[in-house]
Parts: C-alpha cells; sequence; structure tokens
DNA sequence: AGCACGCCGACT
DNA sequence: GTCGGCGTGCTC
C-alpha cells in the first residue's frame, strides 16, 4: 500500500504537492516535520508536512522524497492551522506564510554542485572552449557552483555547456543542501587527568621551568581552577595569564591540556533580576481586578490607559500570573529597536524566563529562539518582540499583550503575508483558549469599537502614575503669526519662549516634525521646476548632509544642482522643510545648547538610536528633534516641553486613518512631556488651529475623536462599517496596466456592483519604472467575509490565466493601513 | 519563485 | 551565425 505525503513548499503557489513515501518512512513522518524534496527539475526545497496518507494522486505520479530533515515536528498542529487560517484571510499561499513564519536557517535550499565525473584526458575529448574552461578549472577545484562558472565564462547561460559535458559523461551535477544552522560552541580547555596528581604536578613545572611563558598559563590555570570548579574557557584561560593562543596551542600539542568545546546559546541575559516589587496604586488595582474579571468571560480585553498610566505593571502582573501556571506569554512591540527600556524592565523582572526576538537577530540567533519555545524551555517562558514573534512554535500560551495596539506598523506591508499582527494575535490566542490584552493610550477605531459593541472588554485607566497631571496643550496659530510677522523660520514666537523658558529651568526639550510628506525639495524660483526621479514619479528630495537629491521610492540620486535643469537659472531653493533644517534653525536660535536629531539619516548605524536616546537621557543633549520614531515608549525625565512643529501635514494625507493617526500621533508625542511631579507642555504649531482633530488634542478628548470619526466612517463607508480589500496592479507597460485594471475591476464590480471603487492610480503612480493602480473592494458587515474572499480569490485566478496580463502583477491587501 | 523552452532582435 | 531578451508553461 503506498503511502504519501501533502507538503506546504516556501513558494507564492496556491497548492500543497503530494510526494510518495516508504513504509517506513509514512511511520516515521509526522504533520509539522521538514522534508528536502526535489521539485521541478533541478532544485530541492523545504517542504513542511501538512499530512500523511493513503490516496494515490490522480493525474500524475508522486515524487519520492530526498530527506526527512526532523526527528520530531519543528511545526505543531495550532501552527499549521494558524498557517491556514493567515492564507485564507489574507488571501496569500501557504508557502508564503511558511516563508514568513520560519527563521531562515530552517528553510535549506539546494546548490548545484558540478564535479568531474572521474579522470578525464582532455586532449583526447572534443570540447569547445567552454566545454574546455569548465573541465579544466575542475581539475584544480574539484567542484564549482553554477555561479562561479557563470563568472568564469562571463556569460549568464552556462546550464546548456554543464548539460553538454554531463550528457558526455564528463561531470555530474548535484544538488546540495546545507544545513545552515551552527550551534555556538565555545572552546575549553583542562589538564590532561595524567597529570592531575599532586606529585605528577611537580613534574610537570619542572619540566617546564624553560618555557616560562608556558609555565605561567599552566600556573593560571590551577590558580582559576582552585577558586572555581566549573569549566575553563579558552578565553578565560588566555586573558587572565596574558599568553598568547600560541603557547597554549604547543601545551595542548605536547598532551598536557586537552581542549574541548560544549554548545552553548547564543542569545544569554547577563545580569541580575533585579526584581523590584511591584507595587500597583488604586487605579492599577482595580484596572487589573477588572481584567482578571472580564477574562472570566471574554479572551480580549482593550485597555484604554493614558501614557504613564503604568500600564506595563498592569502587564507584567499578568504575564506572571500565566507563567506562574507554567504557561506561555507572547508580549507585543510594534518596534523593537525603541523598546530597549521596556525590554530592559521585563528582564530585571523575569530574568532570563525573557526572551526578545525580531528580525535584526542572525539567523543563528533565531534558531536558538525557536527552539527554546517549541521545547517550553524555562528559557522560552515569555517573548517579547515585534510582529513575526507570533509565529514562533508555542505551546501552551496563556496570554498575548499587544503593547500601542493601535500601531499600524503591526500590519506587514512587504511581502506576502500582509498580516496584521494584532488581529492575528486574537485569532492565535483563540486558538490557544488564551487571553490577550490589547493596550494603548488611543486605541484604533476598530479596537474601541469592538469593545463598545461587547466583543472585547474595556477597562479604562485614566490617571497618570504618581498623579502627574497630563501635560497641558497650548495651539499656536502659525498663520496669524506669520502674517503678523512673528515668524523665525519655522518657529513662532510663542514656542521660542516657551523653550527658553525650559531651558532656564535645565528641562529639556523635544520637538517634533513628521517627515512623512514633508521632505525638503529644489524648486526653480524661476519656472517653478524642480528635478524629478527618472524612475518614480517623485520629486527627488534633498540632502543636506551629503548635498544630495534622493529619490524615497528607488534610491536614484545625483549631486546638489545649483542650476535649474528645465530653464539654467540660477535661482533655486529648497522648500519644505525635515529635520535637518529644524536642527540648523535651531542651532542657531540657541547656540549655548546642543541638539540632537533622531530620524531615518541619523538612526543608520547599528546602536545609533541608543546613543541618541542615551546622550538625551543622560542630559548631553538639551534639545531633541524627532520623526515619528520619537512617539515609541521612551520615558524621559526631565522633559517639560514638547513642540509640534507643523501638526497641518499629518492631518492633510489622503487617507481615510489621517485624522485618527494625526490625533494618535500627538497625542503620543505629548505624553513625552512632563513624566514626573511637574506638569508638561505642549505647543502645537498650526494653520488650522480651529480643525477638530487640533481642538481634540488639545482637550485629549478621545472620546470626541472617536464619535466623529466613526460618523465619518459610517459615512462614507470604511472600517470598522466596512472591510476593505485593496488590489495593486503594477507592470512596466502603462496601458497594459490600465488594460489589466479595467477587465479586473470589471470583473469584480459583476459580483460586487458599487462595492468596487477604481482602478485608480496612487498618489504615486510610478515607483521603479513600474505602474501601479490600485482597485478597492467595500465589503459590508452583513456580507459574508469568508465568501467575499473566495469570489475574489477566483476572480483573480482567473485573472492570473489571461496570457495577455502575465506581466502584471498584482498585490492583495486585506485590510490595507 | 525558478526554471526550461521557444521565439525574436542585436551583436561578436 | 550565436547571445540574451522576454513571454509561456509547469512544477507533486
Amino acid at each position: 500500500m503506498p503511502y504519501f505525503a501533502d507538503l506546504i513548499l516556501p513558494l507564492p503557489l496556491d497548492n500543497r504537492f503530494t510526494y510518495s513515501l516508504s513504509e517506513a518512512e509514512a511511520n516515521f513522518i509526522q504533520p509539522g516535520m521538514r522534508l528536502a524534496v526535489q521539485f521541478g527539475k533541478n532544485r530541492i526545497y523545504t517542504g513542511i508536512v501538512a499530512g500523511v496518507h493513503q490516496n494515490p494522486p490522480e493525474v500524475y505520479e508522486a515524487k519520492p522524497i530526498h530527506q526527512i530533515l526532523d526527528e520530531k515536528p519543528l511545526i505543531s498542529d495550532i501552527q499549521l492551522k494558524f498557517w491556514n487560517w493567515i492564507s485564507t484571510y489574507y488571501l496569500c499561499t501557504e508557502g508564503e506564510v511558511m516563508r514568513a513564519a520560519l527563521p531562515g536557517a530552517f528553510l535549506l535550499e539546494s546548490e548545484s554542485i558540478v564535479k568531474l565525473s572521474g579522470e578525464v584526458d582532455l586532449q583526447s575529448e572534443e570540447l569547445n572552449d567552454d566545454e574546455y574552461l569548465v573541465a579544466e578549472a575542475l581539475q584544480r577545484q574539484s567542484s564549482m557552483k553554477i555561479q562561479e562558472i557563470e563568472q568564469l565564462l562571463d556569460r549568464k547561460k552556462v546550464l546548456p555547456v554543464i548539460n553538454r559535458l554531463v550528457s558526455r559523461g564528463l561531470v555530474d551535477l548535484n544538488q546540495e543542501i546545507y544545513e545552515q544552522f551552527k550551534p555556538k560552541e565555545i572552546r575549553y580547555v583542562r589538564l590532561n587527568p595524567a597529570y592531575e596528581a599532586e606529585s605528577e604536578m611537580h613534574v610537570l613545572l619542572d619540566d617546564l621551568s624553560r618555557a616560562p611563558k608556558q609555565r605561567e598559563i599552566l600556573l593560571s590555570y590551577f590558580s582559576i581552577t582552585a577558586k572555581s570548579k566549573k569549566a575553563l574557557k579558552v578565553k578565560e584561560l588566555l586573558s587572565e595569564s596574558g599568553a598568547s593562543a600560541s603557547i597554549l596551542k604547543s601545551l595542548i600539542q605536547k598532551g598536557i591540556f586537552e581542549e574541548f568545546y560544549q554548545e552553548t546559546d547564543r542569545v544569554n541575559f547577563h545580569g541580575e533580576i533585579s526584581s523590584h516589587e511591584i507595587n500597583f496604586n488604586e487605579f492599577q488595582q482595580k484596572a487589573y481586578d477588572q481584567i482578571r474579571s472580564h477574562f472570566a468571560e471574554k479572551s480580549v480585553c482593550l485597555l484604554h490607559g493614558v501614557t504613564s498610566s503604568g500600564k506595563t505593571e498592569i502587564y507584567i502582573k499578568l504575564i506572571e500570573e500565566v507563567v506562574n501556571k507554567g504557561k506561555q506569554a507572547l508580549y507585543l512591540l510594534p518596534e523593537i529597536a525603541l523598546t530597549t527600556q521596556l525590554i530592559k524592565r521585563l528582564q530585571n523582572y523575569f530574568g532570563d524566563k525573557v526572551l526578545v526576538y525580531h528580525s535584526k537577530y542572525s539567523v543563528n540567533e533565531r534558531v536558538e529562539i525557536y527552539r527554546h519555545v517549541l521545547e517550553n524551555s524555562e528559557k522560552g517562558k515569555i517573548v517579547i518582540g515585534a510582529r513575526s514573534c507570533i509565529f514562533l512554535p508555542y505551546q501552551d500560551l496563556g496570554l498575548v499583550v499587544v503593547d500601542e495596539e493601535h500601531e499600524s506598523t503591526f500590519k506587514q506591508f512587504d511581502p506576502a503575508p500582509r498580516y496584521h499582527a494584532r488581529d492575528a494575535a486574537v485569532v492565535l490566542a483563540n486558538m490557544f483558549g488564551a487571553n490577550i490584552i490589547l493596550g494603548s493610550a488611543t486605541p484604533s477605531i476598530e479596537s474601541y469599537f469592538n469593545a463598545e459593541h461587547s466583543k472585547y472588554a474595556l477597562v479604562e485607566l485614566n490617571r497618570r502614575y504618581g498623579d502627574v497631571m497630563m501635560p497641558e496643550v497650548e495651539i499656536v496659530d502659525i498663520k496669524m503669526a506669520h502674517k503678523k510677522k512673528k515668524m523665525t523660520g519655522h518657529f513662532s514666537e510663542r514656542l521660542i519662549e516657551e523653550i527658553r523658558e525650559s531651558l532656564k529651568e535645565k528641562e529639556q526639550v523635544i520637538l517634533f516634525q513628521n517627515r512623512r510628506g514633508f521632505s525638503p525639495i529644489m524648486e526653480c524660483n524661476t519656472c517653478g521646476h524642480s528635478p524629478q526621479c527618472p524612475n518614480c514619479d517623485v520629486s527627488l528630495t534633498f540632502h543636506s548632509h551629503n548635498n544630495q537629491l534622493r529619490c524615497h521610492y528607488c534610491g536614484y540620486h545625483i549631486a546638489m544642482q545649483f542650476q535649474c535643469m528645465a530653464c539654467s537659472s540660477n535661482e533655486v531653493t529648497t522648500k519644505g522643510f525635515g529635520t535637518e533644517q529644524v536642527e540648523t534653525e535651531l542651532k542657531a536660535l540657541f547656540p549655548e545648547h546642543s541638539v540632537g536629531r533622531m530620524d531615518q539619516d541619523t538612526t543608520r548605524g547599528k546602536y545609533a538610536y541608543e546613543k541618541i536616546i542615551s546622550a538625551f537621557e543622560n542630559e548631553e543633549t538639551d534639545i531633541l528633534i524627532g520623526t515619528q520614531m520619537l512617539t515609541k515608549g521612551l520615558d524621559f525625565r526631565k522633559v517639560s516641553l514638547v513642540g509640534i512643529m507643523n501638526a497641518d501635514n499629518l492631518l492633510n494625507f489622503p487617507d481615510f486613518r489621517a485624522h485618527e493617526r494625526s490625533f494618535q500621533l500627538m497625542l503620543q508625542v505629548a505624553g513625552r512631556s512632563g513624566r514626573t511631579k511637574k506638569r508638561g507642555k505642549v505647543l502645537v504649531q498650526t494653520y488650522n488651529p480651529h480643525h477638530q482633530i487640533i481642538q481634540q488634542v488639545s482637550t485629549g478628548d478621545y472620546e470626541a475623536m472617536y464619535k466623529e470619526q466613526l460618523e465619518d466612517r459610517y459615512q462614507y463607508q470604511y472600517p470598522p462599517y466596512f472591510r476593505l480589500i485593496r488590489l495593486t496592479l503594477k507592470c512596466r507597460d502603462y496601458s497594459k496596466t490600465n488594460e489589466a485594471a479595467e477587465w479586473l475591476a470589471r470583473a469584480l464590480e459583476n459580483v460586487f456592483d458599487r462595492y468596487v471603487l477604481g482602478p485608480e492610480f496612487p498618489p504615486v503612480a510610478r515607483i521603479r519604472n513600474e505602474y501601479y493602480k490600485n482597485i478597492l473592494i467595500k465589503i459590508p458587515k452583513k456580507q459574508s467575509l469568508g465568501k467575499t474572499k473566495k469570489v475574489v480569490h477566483r476572480i483573480l485566478t482567473t485573472f492570473r490565466a489571461i496570457g495577455a496580463y502575465r506581466s502584471v502583477k498584482v498585490v492583495v491587501n486585506v485590510d490595507p493601513q
């Protein structure tokens, strides 16, 4: 009786693929294990077993598998179910989910290796130049990769050459797969047991009297091992004795020392648990009790707590509770780079039970974390990290915390799967029967709506810790200020006054300048022309630190022009302003004070963030200018003033969430001010002081913002009343993009009628020489989401089968941000 | 995705 | 004449 395994392959292909198994293999293989299989003519991929069965495929012969890669399943049943949910909900393939979910080191892929078959007499064979070159190189190198042969022959298509050599039996073409994960090993030394007796020791020391350096190492060894019984690292011995590696080597060669290796974890927490007791104030206690009682009935709870109301302590207590029951906890954060403060806090409380996981870790580090979570080891009880953490192989998840739940960075944008980690986490928690808490000072409209409609429980916390008052928000009308000539550059008189005041009090200042859509561009005063990117439909932006004009989309750059490229006029200016310009102006205004700047340009290096932040923390800088990054979870004690340079560019974004976002962003920035006893101040510079969002920010009135936005969402048919699916078509051919978009929109309209919008060009209609066009599908609440997605999927399959539109790529984005 | 196969224009 | 461009079909 034949056996078969259905595999998920890490490719953007809709189907699972069936391979044949021997009985022995079938008995061993379980769902969730990795197999290496040949797919296509030459390539070997890692597949995940989704099921083992005995139904032979009807229309093709299943290939046998190449290799079993795991002893035990690497993916749990719940994960497989979760992957499947993501792929159906977000309209992508299971293979794409697999690629996102597994650390790269688990995905072995093959590389073609060419070897000589045996002794070959090159002279006696009739070879052309290319064939001769390859064969000759192989006599020297024994094996070559395809890429190396491409280099050798200096051309792209080398497979025909190799195939000719293979068919004549001169060379072999093999697939080699590599295990990428290498456990980290530490080198230790110990004394050869033969010398352990004391008498031997003296003999040894005498023997080495002529080799003082070697003797020194030996003495150091004795003195260290006398103090501690732990295995001695080579590194430690060398640094202690001050000897060089070569001297130790000769001792090892003489057989006096033995070296040995032990595997170790790359990710380790050093430091003490400085478990400060958590002392709730009465409001925290009340919120905590409420959450616990809600959890008895509802799995999801939204915690709406103002900035610095002490949400983190509540999370820690909740986590502690599930960890004490032996369960695992997941703490999701929008971005990991900015949260060192929070990670430290958790580590101080939970010690090495906390694992931090994110994409910036090396593949090896990620494998280690994955294994800890899989084994449900003590070290993997608490995982903290960004969105990809939802893919770790939890065994017994008890609680998920989604901090700053309103953040849009929880939504993966590119590549597929375009999932929202918060929403996916809710599903994941349900699969485990776990609780999940969504926390924010400014909840997303969707979550608050869910809480209002009793889908989620709601707990409010509106007192700041230590009864610090909410900052006072003052709105500065810069339109008026401009008229009255009371502006110095981008600074209003009021802002300058307040900055001066704060600095005088030896307090710190944060200035916020949103960069998005407001980067400086170059413009000609004579003809109004501004340099454009040749590959994208955007103006180039000016970067003063290297005097370049740059495209944000494709990276194209040229040197700064001092003449207009269209009319050769010398009168060119830079328009718009970014953080750089704010910095320059500020330095002129306050030459006595030091200014720090945090944006994409200054945070490029590995520890650049930390440097800027710690300089500000240690009060080496008095004023910190920054973009969005400043809003995230940073806690500075001595900041008494926050200035928002221009609130309008946030508001004027062409996006149904722009107002909600502006409110959230401004309130978050405002929260950076006055975190200790003194009441903080926030200055908002705007051209529209009467804009409802600005007013709501000034009173910190979340409810008002929510009600008003909800009204708009209802009116214009947006979430939470309607679901959205956005299709983006991309193609190098302009008219093909249009035709394909028309076809697709018509096909969708046949089913969804007026709920299909577009196709239309997005604000930037060409990027990297590809034309973009969007179609938006709106799904009313009463319409089945599952059925809708099936229909969309069906239409897309039909679309992709049309030959003429094959070069058009379609990106599907469910719940676009 | 990645690869083979086939067709067509542009160069040694 | 071949090389490399791209469109098309297929992968268990």
